[in-house]
DNA sequence: CCACGGATGAAACTTACTTTCATGAGGCGT
DNA sequence: ACGCCTCATGAAAGTAAGTTTCATCCGTGG
């Protein structure tokens, strides 16, 4: 088996959980079974024997010994140790929230309300403890010192990149964004090395985008990808892997709470990236502010 | 030495730690050693084995086994995961984050990431407790029986009003969006009762999208506002007035987590909508996401 | 069709945990 | 002082848990 390029196999600070979820789809049949019982209720699998869980994922102890190792852990005590932990620290959802779940059919639009907000909450707070410092800072670093940026991404990926383009030229940052796939690769085949390609997709198979990444890759670019699958097919292209921590596993509200990942993420290497040379980036936010100074109109509350 | 046999095993109210220190006195010599060590490391004496620990304590794995039952555990591999909850719940993370202030200038990628999580987590929090359900449930039948809907933003606001748009587009419901004024007006001119126009602003200053909304409303179509305050000129040309609760002071972090928060409106909006026809939303969002399918690589699971 | 590689569980094996038991050190009554 | 009882203690036996190995099976691509 072997390693992709970047992924902080050790790092998984922001929790085991998180981290699990997001190998999920790496793992094989039998491995899922577990990780789905595992995150369902860590505090449960850490009572269970090894040969308990395994009997309630159907599956054999050689199995979960194979998912402790996929996910990182020495073995099975040492997950057990690691779910009992994460499970005290975890606040209970108060009440009935289908936490990371559909929303139930005869719901009410306040309890949609609060299951959403809890959701997309806790994606944003699970996204930035996972992230990984250093593997951002050199990403602010790529970026801050670009010679040109560009920002992959489709479908609704597409908005956060076009997004992380606006917030960069913003800042004065030569940054680009192409709805269009032809227009992408042509541009992609215009890198060069000092350049800084970023590709986001949020399960990380989306052939576009890689596809793009990868010629960006081949002419000499780093490649960034944010993705929510650390082990996805777009890892294999980039330089550096961020990941986001949306755990839900439909597509309806997977959409949802990963888009405000992504934009956490975004956000974080924008700041970074504008830290990196405040005074300049200040300066280019009061002016393109006062551009759109004109199209707003007076008497309302403004920021100053 | 009334050492009692039998201590109130079940119930040890304020943590496993105090409680074992409580009946350190009341335990052998050797017992002692070995929760003296428990005490002083938990964290540590989880991770250890058994053998390990007795070592450690100058004894033998009886004596620990012994301890464990002393302190109410059913034996060491129980302790031990108790163990590990105590210390994950004991260190509380030494939060230094800005809460709602800007970064601070000398500030590393770590607490940047911390705060901007922060921040937009409770932006999203936030602003679905502030969120009158009735209001939503009043623009959700008025989207959900449209004829037409546009959606109008203007730049970071226009990303969210975009995103709005695709999605009511992928569960069926005929939506527009556009990115130019000249364009956005001409289309809310054609609107009409039974339409309905969505202005988006966080400032509810944009004058560019004021314009066209109340160009929709005048037609007769009805006007929802999404804004973060409540009394900005944007909600004079709405019927109906959605905020959101980014209460963010600076430029920098308003637009990140304004952004978030809006979205969370949106997607309890589009979620309401689509539960409003249940069947007919489910089957358009799987015709899209079958659409996309054949730009996915890697069928089942990923790089094994 | 076969060769190949990966997934999987049965079983062998190792390590960790638990119990049993013999020892010996105090305490205490005679 | 002596014997006897009690109890702490660790060695060793015993049991259960965890880990490794390996043969089998299944799907994939030549």
């Amino acid at each position: 088996m072997a390693k992709s390029p970047k992924i902080s196999a050790s790092h998984e600070p922001g929790g085991l959980i998180v981290h699990i979820s997001g190998l999920l789809p790496s793992l094989s049949p039998a491995e899922q079974r577990v990780a789905r019982l595992v995150v369902a209720d860590p505090a449960d699998a850490a009572r269970r024997t090894i040969t308990d869980l395994a009997t309630a994922a159907e599956t054999s102890e050689a199995t979960v010994i194979r998912f402790c190792r996929s996910v990182g852990m020495d073995g099975y005590p040492q997950l057990r140790i690691r779910l009992a932990a994460e499970a005290a620290r975890r606040v209970e959802p108060p009440d009935a929230r289908v936490v990371g779940g559909d929303i139930p059919p005869g719901a009410d639009l306040a309890q949609i309300i609060a299951t959403i907000a809890f959701n997309d909450a806790r994606a944003v707070e699970e996204t930035a403890e996972q992230l990984d410092p250093a593997v951002c800072e050199q990403v602010v670093e790529a970026i801050g010192g670009a010679g040109r940026i560009d920002v992959y991404g489709a479908g609704a990926s597409g908005f956060v990149a076009s997004d992380f383009q606006q917030k960069l030229h913003r800042i004065g940052r030569t940054a680009f964004y192409f709805p269009d796939v032809h227009t992408a690769l042509t541009s992609a085949a215009l890198l060069g090395r000092g350049d800084v390609a970023v590709g986001i997709s949020h399960t990380g198979t989306t052939s576009d985008v890689i596809e793009v990444l990868e010629q960006a890759r081949s002419r000499g670019a780093t490649t960034v990808a944010l993705t929510n699958f650390p082990r996805s097919p777009i890892t294999e292209v980039a330089d550096f892997v961020l990941t986001t921590a949306a755990r839900e596993t439909t597509y309806r509200s997977g959409a949802m709470a990963s888009r405000l990942a992504q934009l956490t993420v975004v956000d974080c290497l924008f700041v970074g990236v504008a830290a990196r040379s405040r005074a300049k980036a200040r300066k280019a936010l009061e002016a393109t502010a006062a551009a759109v100074q004109s199209h707003r109109v007076g008497s309302g509350r403004r920021r100053a």
